[in-house]
Order: structure tokens, then C-alpha cells, then sequence
RNA sequence: UCCGGCGUAGCUCAGCGGCAGAGCGGGUGGCUGUUAACCACUAGGUCGUAGGUUCGAUCCCUACCGCCGGAGCCA
């Protein structure tokens, strides 16, 4: 069997076809029929002309939007205008039929109306882009790493640490509802939780292998009603031993350009449909941004510009205070105009595992904001020290006991070492153009909604 | 969770304190190497849910639910 794809790209007419695939659009005349089929394989359909009277034609007016048929025949020249190639059909079998109730019509529909249809809208032009791209930017991660020479490891799902710091978590357990049963007698013998990072497990291994990266489902608990915000999510998290903050920064730049020039090379037809239907400005940008070297900033710097901008902010700017997203936003979209690197925040705004700097005020972490989307990664290099880690934990409230083995780092052959964390959705809504993470993740989870 | 907006036909929306509308899609017929085809006809509604005001509510008020946008949390 050829794919549509296949069929479409072909240099030279073949006598003998199969194709598969599922009823976009028909065309009736009197003596044949057009259908257009597309299978998934890429972004366009393939036309089919079928005369009346070949095996399964009489099954012709069953072959509505959204049927699926197979198709036996030549591959031709087109005699119309719009495409080079189509197929000749010599039978058609109707595999299932669409009734009119078939949701999915030949006119576009609102992203809000097919969320609500999640296991079709896969068959729309837009999704079909959107998820041959999710595949093809996940291959993109692995390439970058591999061939850089980091070892690819699976941190687990489900964990017993309930503080790391990146957000409230889903409780796992076996327990019966309202159960009156203490941790002790649940499946693991204490709380367990669906991991929010493999961070802390991504270090121990980077202590060992050197080069390490993360790529899985990452679930958050809170209440987040945003367009950039969902309860599971992937995330990509490289953690390098004898590494500072600035090779850290260094490594986000290469993979960020790296993912945007597959980008640009590998997924052409669906690029030119985002730009065409979703973002009128999106190869522009991501030529821009694959060019250009990323712009660095401190943090104390990034609020000197905030307050020399003569911008009026809803939130005040201030030193010690956390970014706003309209600060970032400033930053990204309007100052640099390009994608930015804000680094050395102040300690008490950042979690307890980032590294001190000389000054004692400010740790070795960076957010690098993209713009359009905000924040697409925020990493840090990891306190090394193990006196000043366990002051740091004291600071937070984190208590050594619970974190024994992340210590033993730091006393058994300590390295500098530094990681981030990169999310993997919003990396596909910047090379999409799609604002809405909902609609980069095959089903979206989000606050009150966990539907197919 | 907070602020704002929206829930009317399968979809996108208009409407109005007094008989429920359009375009698209669907169905039927016609026509054509067609391209989101075209022409004609046609079916399709608990106006989100529950209360309240009113002679009368899809319309005004309240609550709830859902969705969207923004904020916070973050990736």
C-alpha cells in the first residue's frame, strides 16, 4: 500500500496503486465522481476520480466526509488545475461510512468546538499538522542529546518527595476514599505523588553518566486556567555534571535553535500551513530566531531596563520581587525583540537546590523567555556545596531526612553540575504558532476536565 | 483561585419584554474535469440549568454549570 504522501511526491505515473484513508471532501457529475482522500501521511489529500460503473461505485454516495475507503488504480497526471497527481481509480471499496451526523465539515470550525471533539479533530488539517510536528519535534530532542553524547533516562512517574518546589501535586494511592488508614498502610508505605520534576533524580545520574536528559509526562496540581498551563505535561530535562550556569544557558540556546531549524527543515508543508492559517508571521520569526544569537541579561539588569522603559505596568517593578508576566513579556517582545536570557535572581525567590552566588544574594538560575510564549525554560546550576545546600534547606524548610540520597551527592565525589527544564509543549505551541496549549497535546488535561 | 466576556439550529453567529432568524453544513433534485464547486428546494430549536420580576422572559435580575480571554502558580 502507498501513502498519500508517497502518491503525491511521486516522479513518474504508476499502473498499479493501493491507497487507504479517509474521505475529506466529493465531488458528484454524472458519469464520475472526485473524492479527496487523505490519510494522515501529510497534509494534503490526493484526488481520486472514480467513473461510474467500476467495482464499489455503487457505494459512491456512502463515501461522505469523513468515510473511510480503499482505493485501487493508476497514479496519473492531473488533467485539472492544483495538483500534478491523481489517481485513476479502478475499484473503490467503502471500509465505514460517516453518517450526516459526521461533526467534521468541509469548512473550518473553531479550535474551542473541536477540543470538544478530541478524538477527531486529529483528522483536520490543522491537527494533523500539529501532531505530525509533536512526533517530529519529539525525534528533534533525542537527536539534539544523542548526539551530543547524553544519556537518555527515565526518572519515575510516581515519587515519594512532596516538596520539590515546582508546584502542588496529584496524590497516588491505593487507599479507599475517606479511608481513616495512615500513609504506613497505603501500596508504597508512605505518601506517594505523580512526579512534577525528574530533576532531583536526573542529578544522581548526571553524577554518574556525565550527560543526562529527561523526556516524560510531568503532572501539576494547581488550578491553572491558562492558554500555557496543563495538569500533565512533557518536559525535556538535561542535567551535566562540570557544568556552570553559563554552559547551562549555552546548552538551552543550541536546543532551542536546534528544535526551531528541524523546524524549518524537516516539516515545510505544515510550517507553510501554520503560517498561512494560524500565523501570518511564524517563519519569519523562527528564521529570526534560528539566526540570531539569544540575548543574556541579569536579573538586576533586566529590572534596571523595566525601570528606564517610561513603560506603565500594571504591576510595579521591583528588586526582589518576581518578574510579572507583562515584565517578560516587555523584555522578550518589545526591548530585546528576541528570544532572552535572564539570569542571577535573588535567592529568596528561587528554590532551595540552586546554587549561591558570590554575592550571597542572588543564585545561579535563569528563565529564558521566548516571546509569545513567556517562559519556555527555567534551569539553574545546583548547589554543589554541602554546607551551603544544608543551610539552603534549612532556609526553605526542607528537611534533609526526606532528601538523604540528593545529600550523598554532594559528600561522595561533588561536581558542579546544572540542568533546566524545558516544556515540551510550549516549545511546540512557538514553532506551531498555536496559542493554546490545549491544542499541541493529543488530549489535554486540565482543572475540571480529563474527558477521552 | 481572582478579574472580564460568552452560552440561541450540527457549526459560526445575528436578534428582541409580545409567532425563533441568517450563512455554512445535512437531505432531495439538477448541472458541471471538479478544487471550501455551482443552482433550486427542504428538514432542523426545551434560546446552558434552576429560581425570581412581569399579563407575558430567549431578552431583565440572582445563583449555579460550562467555555473563552487575562492574572497568579510555573514549564
Amino acid at each position: 500500500m502507498t501513502t498519500v504522501k508517497e502518491a503525491l511526491h511521486s516522479t513518474a505515473a504508476c499502473d498499479s496503486i493501493f491507497l487507504a484513508g479517509w474521505v475529506r471532501t466529493r465531488r458528484d457529475s454524472k458519469a464520475f465522481s472526485f473524492l479527496e482522500l487523505n490519510d494522515g501521511s501529510c497534509l494534503k489529500g490526493i484526488q481520486v476520480v472514480a467513473d461510474a460503473g467500476i467495482p464499489g461505485y455503487d457505494d459512491i454516495t456512502k463515501m461522505t466526509t469523513g468515510a473511510s475507503v480503499r482505493v485501487e488504480g493508476k497514479l496519473i497526471p492531473s488533467q485539472g488545475a492544483g495538483q500534478a497527481w491523481e489517481v485513476q481509480a479502478q475499484s473503490l471499496t467503502l471500509v465505514g461510512s460517516a453518517d450526516e451526523s459526521y461533526p467534521l465539515q468541509k469548512k473550518g470550525h473553531t479550535l474551542e468546538f473541536l477540543r470538544s471533539i478530541a478524538h477527531l479533530r486529529a483528522r483536520s488539517n490543522l491537527f494533523g499538522a500539529v501532531f505530525r510536528t509533536r512526533s517530529r519535534m519529539t525525534m528533534a530532542v533525542h537527536e539534539f542529546f544523542q548526539s551530543r553524547g547524553f544519556v537518555n533516562v527515565h526518572t519515575p512517574i510516581i515519587t515519594a518527595s512532596d516538596c520539590e518546589g515546582a508546584g502542588e501535586m496529584f496524590r497516588v494511592t491505593t487507599l479507599g476514599q475517606g479511608s481513616a488508614a495512615k500513609p504506613e498502610g497505603d501500596f508504597f508505605g508512605k505518601n506517594a505523588y505523580l512526579t512534577v520534576s525528574g530533576q532531583l533524580e536526573a542529578e544522581t545520574f548526571a553524577c554518574a553518566l556525565g550527560k543526562v536528559y529527561t523526556f516524560g509526562p510531568t503532572f501539576r496540581a494547581e488550578n491553572s486556567n491558562t492558554s500555557r498551563h496543563a495538569a500533565e505535561f512533557w518536559m525535556i530535562e538535561p542535567e551535566v555534571a562540570f557544568c556552570d550556569l553559563h554552559g547551562d544557558m549555552d546548552l538551552a540556546e543550541a536546543h532551542v535553535k536546534h528544535m526551531v531549524k528541524v523546524m524549518l527543515t524537516d516539516c515545510v508543508e505544515d510550517l507553510e500551513f501554520f503560517s498561512k492559517f494560524v500565523d501570518k508571521e511564524l517563519i519569519a520569526r523562527l528564521k529570526f530566531v534560528a539566526e540570531r544569537p539569544f540575548q543574556r541579561v541579569t536579573y538586576t539588569d533586566a529590572v534596571e531596563i523595566l525601570l528606564q522603559s517610561g513603560q506603565q505596568f500594571e504591576y510595579p517593578v521591583e528588586y526582589g520581587a518576581n518578574l510579572q508576566s507583562e515584565h517578560e513579556r516587555y523584555l522578550t517582545e518589545k526591548h530585546f525583540q528576541c528570544p532572552v536570557t535572564v539570569f542571577n535572581y535573588p535567592k529568596e525567590i528561587k528554590p532551595f537546590y540552586m546554587r549561591l552566588n558570590e554575592d550571597g544574594k542572588t543564585v545561579a538560575a535563569m528563565d529564558l523567555l521566548i516571546p509569545g510564549i513567556g517562559e519556555l525554560i527555567g534551569g539553574s546550576q545546583r548547589e554543589e556545596r554541602l554546607e551551603v545546600l544544608q543551610a539552603n534547606m534549612e532556609r526553605h524548610g526542607v528537611k534533609e531526612e526526606d532528601y538523604w540520597w540528593y545529600v550523598d551527592l554532594r559528600k561522595y565525589g561533588t561536581v558542579p553540575h546544572a540542568g533546566y527544564g524545558m516544556g515540551f509543549e510550549r516549545l511546540l505551541m512557538f514553532v506551531t504558532g498555536v496559542g493554546n496549549i490545549r491544542d499541541v497535546i493529543p488530549y489535554a488535561r486540565t482543572p475540571g476536565s480529563a474527558e477521552f
